[in-house]
DNA sequence: TGTACATCAGTGAACGCGCGTTCACTGATGTAC
DNA sequence: TGTACATCAGTGAACGCGCGTTCACTGATGTAC
């Protein structure tokens, strides 16, 4: 009776997790992701739900079923931008992947893909004058910085924290500026330019 | 006969000139100075022709007696901006005008007012995903960097070109994410390491 | 001086469009018995 | 096995709104004679 009662329980609560929760919870992880790349790619207000909607597959209308609204889906999907960008450039461990951290981030691949790249650029400014500052950006700002701080943008004085918080602005204005200027040769640049300004004193 | 002929011609050329040419002038003028100010604060997209009109004193619809179209007014007040931007930061001619330069870009003040300040930092990611770059952005760039150059980012190596170019990405990524991040005291660490990064050798 | 006319910056209503959001409905899936 | 019912992700039409743009019109200014 009670076993009944219990196993009763446990196949409705596994149906709703096989077929409810799993289904739409990959289905919401659809429209997340392809949210994280349109987002760099278009900026916040670029972002239309309809089209995004479409990509993934559905029309606009199921959207309501995932989000409260876009101000809900553009936090998970600067969530996911933010989580993307943390894997792809993991804390180095010595100066050779420190430079390889900067040697990417710096890369023209990542300056002509601003959709599967760091979200700050494409996304500081529209972040910044919309108000809609999330603790989620000053989380990637302070673990970037600290990912950055054995490199040098001066040759003495200044602590650690300071030296990856500039080489962060840096990288940062570098890629936002490379990505601006209509001169492809001023644009590499740039990138050039922010990368010899980086290199460790010890990696001459 | 061929007198009268030319003052006549005098008389209507200076009535157009004193009347339509000038007020309008005087009309247009405003609509791009309060564009300038609008898109520095709200961006392209975020900058509606319609309240842009009604700040300036006249209906949405005395627009395009001026402009062909938004695009054109938004290169017009790019190019104000930019101008007025270098009129503010003039060419400095010594170690202590290069710091006055750093310290008022990289201030509270400037991170505070984007409408009156440096067009980089809130509309370079929005030019360069829009896809509309424009000689005007590449010779702030190139005059900006030239006033930045006797800075030095590193200890050696590297033209004083390239110096100019890393300062300016780094005080332009400054400014990005000292508006972007939410809390107010990394905000504030941002600037300082950028300024702590860019003071110049000898001046410690 | 007075009347008829020309100019043209600015008005205000209207257009088509895409936006974010809502909602009655569908249809596949699974349960009840 | 078969029929009646429940669930719920997704559909598709519709909403009000602000956008950039168009256009017939107004009204102040000045000329013609």
């Amino acid at each position: 009776m009670s076993g009944w009662h219990f196993d009763n329980i446990e196949n409705e609560f596994t149906r709703i997790l096989r077929y409810s929760i799993h289904h739409k919870e990959e289905t919401r992880r659809r429209i997340v992701d392809e949210a994280s790349h349109r987002l760099r790619k278009d900026g916040i207000e670029g972002t239309g739900l309809a089209p995004l909607m479409h990509a993934v597959g559905l029309t606009h209308g199921a959207f309501y079923a995932h989000f409260a609204s876009k101000h809900a889906l553009v936090e998970a999907a600067l969530d996911e931008a933010i989580s993307q960008t943390l894997d792809h450039w993991p804390e180095p461990h010595d100066a050779a992947q420190l430079n390889d951290f900067v040697d990417g981030y710096l890369s023209t691949a990542h300056r002509d893909n601003p959709a599967d790249g760091c979200p700050l650029p494409s996304l500081a400014a529209e972040l910044g004058l919309r108000g809609t500052p999330s603790a989620a950006t000053d989380a990637l700002v302070e673990r970037f910085a600290g990912r950055l701080e054995p490199s040098s943008l001066n040759n003495e004085g200044g602590k650690d924290e300071e030296r990856g918080l500039a080489a962060l602005a840096a990288i940062v204005g570098a890629l936002s500026l490379a990505r601006a200027v209509a001169d492809p040769a001023l644009s590499d640049r740039i990138l050039q330019a922010v990368h010899a300004a980086l290199k460790t004193p010890d990696t001459p």
